[in-house]
DNA sequence: GTTATGTTACCGAACGGTACGTGTCTTGCT
DNA sequence: AGCAAGACACGTACCGTTCGGTAACATAAC
């Protein structure tokens, strides 16, 4: 059979294979990342990771605890992508703002880019009662919150408000990219963010 | 068997019956909008509708056509309301567009709102090749051509921009409605949007 | 021996889709 | 008027495939 443990196609020579667990997760995450979560099934899953069903199923319980799973380090991650993209702007209250805004900027600029994975999941999970679906809300919420924080380090009267308008123009620069790509409206994401922020600024003065 | 042609439970007395083929387009068109496209089963569409499976295949060749066909519709019927509001709202620029905003606004304080139909499914529809991705594109790019017409009719420099930053603000409110609903971040559409005209009209003077 | 993995084969349910029979109108002929 | 014939709409029953998920066993490394 083809491949080893110490060199494959996927890992490359001198790179210790993974877990079967952790390609698992790995292709899991890119795979419902890029077509859906529906669309996936477990068999495409464990065919694009290199391992067989069981390897799955014994790590985790179900497809649904796979996908909560994902959806965890897909807000873990996107949480510390936004903090790191902060804590580099330095301590001016507006330019630490702008950080998240260009953070974003940046992230819809790539040309691999498909939505917020958590936004996108949102779509695909309506009900309720999913586990699931308290990630998305928790992940979404912690945004808004960080945002609000931001705002009110600026010498704005309305904090809150400009942190939710900020937080609709990059979840509209997210969501029209599905449409019109990197090249469409999602260009005036960081102008429409600084005349909101101006404005809020003016405002208050 | 119960039910007949004059009076049945979904279409109450005196009122004739609708056809299996109309049955099954508007039962599809709702389930398709609350549980998404992929969640949704042919099997399920015919249960819903009273119909039977071959019924769904003489009108539609395919579950993929019923699709397109119901995309179809969705766009057609947000364009008009669209158009009717901007209608109903006379001849100042300025409330022209200012009615779309609050058209969507008042789309997304419905209890029963999901999100835009179109952006929906575009986030479960990312195959390029997909007949129904183009009726979603199209549809797109007339609300776009929409907003950068009655933003040409303001006295802005740059009303490509201003549209652009409108159409961000909408979609990010569709779009976090999935999470924080409708008295979430999405209440500050309206505000975040009368804000970002005004910043245009200012520059302009 | 223990632990992690692969192999094979299978399960019941749900999926999209179809062959074929049945009832009900309308049409045209006598 | 009466009646056969075709068009039409619809239902019953079924197709093969894929879905998520599992049982039992073999293999390999430490």
């Amino acid at each position: 059979m083809a491949g080893n443990k110490e060199s494959c196609v996927d890992c490359g020579p001198g790179e210790s294979r993974k877990s079967a667990a952790s390609r698992v997760f790995d292709t899991a995450k890119d795979l419902f990342y890029r077509r859906g979560i529906r669309a996936v099934g477990v068999d495409e899953i464990v065919c694009e990771a290199g391992v067989t069903k069981p390897s799955l199923y014994r790590a985790f319980k179900s497809k649904d605890d796979l996908v909560t799973a994902c959806l965890t380090q897909n807000a873990a991650e996107g949480r510390e992508g936004i903090l790191a993209a902060i804590a580099a702007a330095g301590d001016d209250p507006r330019k630490r703002l702008s950080a998240v805004i260009d953070h974003h900027a940046d992230k819809i600029r790539c040309p691999d880019y498909r939505g917020c994975p958590i936004s996108n999941v949102a779509v695909e999970m309506p009900e309720p009662g999913n586990p699931g679906r308290e990630v998305l809300e928790q992940c979404k919420t912690d945004f808004r919150a960080i945002m609000v924080d931001l705002s009110r380090d600026l010498d704005v009267a309305y904090p809150e408000a400009l942190a939710d308008g900020l937080l609709l123009v990059i979840e509209g620069a997210i969501a029209t990219h599905h449409i019109f790509g990197s090249q469409g409206p999602a260009l005036s994401l960081v102008e429409t963010c600084e005349s909101l922020i101006d404005s809020h600024m003016e405002r208050a003065r």
